[in-house]
DNA sequence: AAACTCACTTTGTGATCACAAACAGCAACT
DNA sequence: AGTTGCTGTTTGTGATCACAAAGTGAGTTT
């Protein structure tokens, strides 16, 4: 029946208080982010249908938003796939990471108040927790609410649908490089970012989300990633 | 037949080479970015179908497509409008449209060669010419092809359609903006961006995007377009 | 054996329909 | 008079259908 590598989803209940789009849509999003569907791989609209066990019609509109917000690329022949990686273009969306997100650290910085400091902190205690259990996937998500928070601290915050974009491009291969995160100890950034916040240094902050960002990543430039790039993605 | 004001909008002739979807995208698109859609004002798929003479469908997907960009906002009730703005948030797209240009004008220098350097040489002198005639429709335009010229030089580009997103969300009221430009004399930053491509100098590049940005918008600031912000934006 | 042709299948696009939620207008009540 | 409750209408969502374009594979030709 599938001529192609069958594509495995994980889904979630679904609440009857959201559209079977949205939850359409949520689901799509999170196979894309967790790397469950292959760059490359044809997708149709139908047969996502079957495996989601809905109608043509919502997944339809999912599969527009997300390429819009470019998680999935629709090419000329209106075929529709998670877009391939190279080198060049993850480096590229790494350091878009760094300029948009250390700006909008920045601009929330002076909108950060106790309550809001307070859920810094209990992430960023969480994360520890994560960290010395080797949850990789726990760290990955907590890390993500992490900085989502910081930035939404701002209430005239508009770089983070950007930056959810952003992450939305990197994720099938954060995948890849968090499974070599274990072998690595990471110096805690977050603590780094918690002090500058404390003491409103922008200056500061800038530089620990930069460096998290980029020591998150920054084994990619290893040869072995390079080639899991190419092998992933290639034709 | 119309309670709500009516809403005029510029329609284009229809290639058969693209789908009415792309068609209809490109439309309301370009209807959102030069104004002609009122900030708050409730659309509907079957009245933009209705004046768009297509049926609800390729509006349907139209629209979710322009959510996803944040050209549109989806309201909770589920009505589809162009965003409200307040002087913060425009302050807020500014300084994003800076940090993430400058970015992208600094990571685009190093792979600018001769024809592409000739385009915006080109470019550049087209933007004089429009200045001295005063055609604020043709300055806005061109001044935007500049920048993609410049940003697509690269060609491992992540941020343009971020860019885009911004350009966007600014657009309605960028024209609020430039109906007053003529009273102001601008400095051309683009001489000054060439001169900083030419000897690739990254740092000046920034310098000069950055001050294009900003006086594009620098009368923004004062009382009465605020005061025509909460006038077109306000409930 | 490699390339082309042609019939058959799959797939995205767009139209139409059914339905429940949201809305608007008007009447009744406090 | 301002608020509440009800009813008819509008509107988004989702399902189904028709069709043309793209894809697929076997059989033929050079």
């Amino acid at each position: 029946m599938d001529k192609k590598s069958p594509i495995k989803i994980t889904l979630t209940e679904r609440d009857d208080s959201v559209t079977i789009t949205q939850w359409v849509y949520r689901t799509l999003r999170n196979a894309v982010m967790y790397g469950e569907i292959l760059p490359g791989r044809a997708l149709t609209i139908r047969e996502l249908a079957g495996i989601l066990d809905v109608s043509p019609m919502p997944v339809r509109e999912a599969l527009r938003q997300l390429a819009a917000e470019n998680a999935l690329e629709i090419q000329g022949n209106r075929r529709v796939m998670v877009p391939r990686m190279t080198a060049m273009k993850f480096n590229e969306l790494c350091e878009a990471r760094i300029a948009i997100e250390s700006h909008a650290a920045a601009r929330a910085l002076p909108y950060i108040d106790t309550p809001c400091l307070q859920r810094l902190r209990d992430l960023d205690k969480r994360i520890d927790d994560a960290q010395e259990q080797g949850d990789l996937e726990q760290i990955s998500i907590l890390n993500q609410n992490f900085h989502r928070a910081l930035y939404t601290a701002n209430p005239h915050q508009v770089t983070l649908p950007l930056i959810e974009s952003l992450w939305l491009q990197l994720g099938p291969f954060m995948r890849l490089a968090t499974s070599k995160l274990d072998e690595h100890y990471l110096v805690d950034r977050h603590n780094e970012a918690m002090a500058a916040i404390e003491k409103k240094d922008a200056f500061a902050l800038q530089l620990a989300i930069s460096a998290d960002i980029r020591e998150g990543i920054a084994f990619a430039g290893t040869p072995e990633l390079l080639h899991s790039f190419i092998e992933q993605s290639g034709q």
